[in-house]
DNA sequence: GCATTTCGTGCAATGAAGTTGCGAGCGCGC
DNA sequence: GCGCGCTCGCAACTTCATTGCACGAAATGC
């Protein structure tokens, strides 16, 4: 694994005043590294195999990474949490992408346009999501990479299974 | 409990040309007699006591309405389903408003003006969800009915809690 | 460089929401 | 009324997420 989104990542919680600490870095330079939004589940998998950070302790650093602005959290539709780096000054406004497929998640830069509609009376607003659902190139019809098998993990997953 | 709502869900599930059973029309009567969307739980409690209407049921009736398009899913921000009936003709567009506090949500009819962002190659969108968060009307700062007490099951409970 | 304080981490237990299998029961066409 | 097949109720189960507690590591003071 390169250094450079490690150091990257130090660099950004260094930048906090907080404690700087491996977990942190870890879990920072696996957002950084990746080119889409993150599962808490899939950003366990990546972190070196060997660098013994607890599940529970990546869900803490998430949590601190958001608060701190680094990183920010975005529901999907299959009740799993997504993070992403905040690399960019984003604003409390953002699109996001998520392939009904395989589940994927990305930032949108743009915004479209898009004006609020209008809330009822005595409603305040100061938060906007749009979430464009659809295929992703990975998981388009047309495709000739497509393959179902790969998609174990999308939307339409949700197993559990009974074990007797 | 009145009967209008009853005659009115029967008579929604008998056009579907499927069977009419007691669980959906109950289901979609606690559905359309709702102001906003309702999660599973607050399904479950609104439910007629003598119902003996199992919590699976409801599951699998909720999901029955929305294949039926009777009813749509909404996914909030606490990682639970919302439900709300499809009286409207409402098409594959929709703007939701989710209250920071009390977690409520509701269906805006008016979407704004909104134009999708550009995706990236190879991306196909179907559908587009806009969700506004802030504070309803209950929960707004200089409401005088605001209760901290009273919202108990916001977004920001997410418990747990341990015992021993 | 070393002791102290403070904050972060690992572990295990816990919780809520949602799913699944299976047999019994009910709706509806005949 | 009868039977077929869809639904329901029950209980077990999975997944994702959160919390308490004790230990360990990072920063601070000296």
């Amino acid at each position: 694994m390169p250094t450079n989104y490690r150091a990257t990542a130090e660099q950004l919680i260094r930048g906090t005043a907080q404690r700087v600490t491996n977990a942190r870095i870890e879990v920072l330079a696996t957002l950084l590294k990746a080119d889409g939004a993150m599962s808490h589940g899939e950003i366990e998998a990546k972190l070196p195999r060997n660098s013994g950070i607890d599940r529970v302790t990546v869900y803490r650093v998430l949590d601190w990474l958001t608060t701190q602005n680094l990183a920010h959290k975005i529901s999907g539709d299959d009740r799993v949490w997504r993070f992403n780096a905040a690399t960019t000054a984003q604003s409390h406004q953002h699109a996001h992408f998520q392939c009904k497929c395989c589940a994927r998640v990305i930032c949108l830069d743009d915004f479209g346009t898009t004006t609020a509609p209008p809330l009822p009376a005595g409603y305040t607003s100061d938060e906007m999501d749009v979430t464009i659902k659809g295929l992703c190139a990975d998981c388009a019809p047309g495709n000739p990479a497509h393959d179902a098998s790969k998609h174990r993990h999308g939307l339409a997953r949700r197993a559990g299974g009974l074990r007797r």
